[in-house]
DNA sequence: GTTAATGCAAACGGTTTGCAGGGGT
DNA sequence: ACCCCTGCAAACCGTTTGCATTAAC
């Protein structure tokens, strides 16, 4: 969610013909400043403390939203929860197996690459995604410190 | 789950010392021909012809049981219920927005290739997946027809 | 003032778990 | 005979929905 702000949301909103609530633009807010993949129960989490009133359902709701308005894209990762990525540029992921952290990656050479005949011939192909599974470096050292 | 047979069963049974069930025996049986990626729920369905005694946390418990065997691999894609993969070859997936249909693509060259190098400071690489989203041929086509 | 959005609570749906009885070794 | 596995039912947990109230326009 980076080179965006308030304003945007101020425009989308009434592009759109919705209104901007005090949870949209907080949520909004929440977003603006998260640097990882955060999901729907962790925005809550986070928010509460500056608006104690606020409802789980209203985060969910929000984020059905900005995800129509374009603003988040949803994340399938593993068995969780629905993650919520605020990076629309097109990148990728790395995804540690043991700590579940989600890591950005950008890899522009590929992303430019042809596709295999075989997958032009299945239909329209509109976006493609990576996963790249792994052990972080963070949990690696965790390891040898058992040792 | 193509080039393998109910005698593999039987032996990773018996390594792993599990008992080899009837239950077990005709869900890896349905595995075996299933040429689609089924969820936990199709599979019981299927099965109840067959087996109508059969529950469906018998089905979970096997597929994680074969999960763990390394049988099945499970996938997450979109926010439906997981879908289990039998084709353990290398290969990665394209999948209809419009029907959430699942076919598999082979991409060789992909496989081989050469990381970033950002991505391989983020800590040891285990596997790679590619998701490519897109509208199958057969949904285009009746798009078509509605015109 | 009108209408859409929120908060609350209850429902939902896929998946998991505790337990007692049944089947494989 | 032992004990794992199954079937049943109930719990579980993330997410969604119905409804009355509240707030944005």
């Amino acid at each position: 969610m980076t080179s965006r702000g308030l304003e945007q949301l101020k425009q989308l909103c009434n592009d759109a013909g919705i209104k901007l609530t005090h949870q949209r633009l907080e949520i909004f807010r929440e977003l603006l400043s998260s640097n990882d993949h955060p999901s729907a129960e962790i925005i809550y989490q986070r928010l509460h403390k500056k608006l104690p009133t606020i409802a789980i359902d209203t985060v969910y709701r929000t984020l059905a939203t900005f995800d129509e308005l374009g603003l988040v894209r949803k994340l399938h990762i593993m068995n969780e929860r629905t993650l919520f990525d605020t990076n629309l540029d097109i990148h990728h992921h790395f995804i540690c197996t043991r700590c579940r952290k989600v890591e950005d990656i950008y890899w522009p050479d590929f992303d430019k690459a042809m596709l295999p005949e075989s997958t032009e011939k299945m239909g329209k192909i509109q976006s493609r995604h990576l996963e790249m599974l792994g052990i972080c470096n963070e949990c690696l050292s965790k390891q040898e410190n058992q040792d």
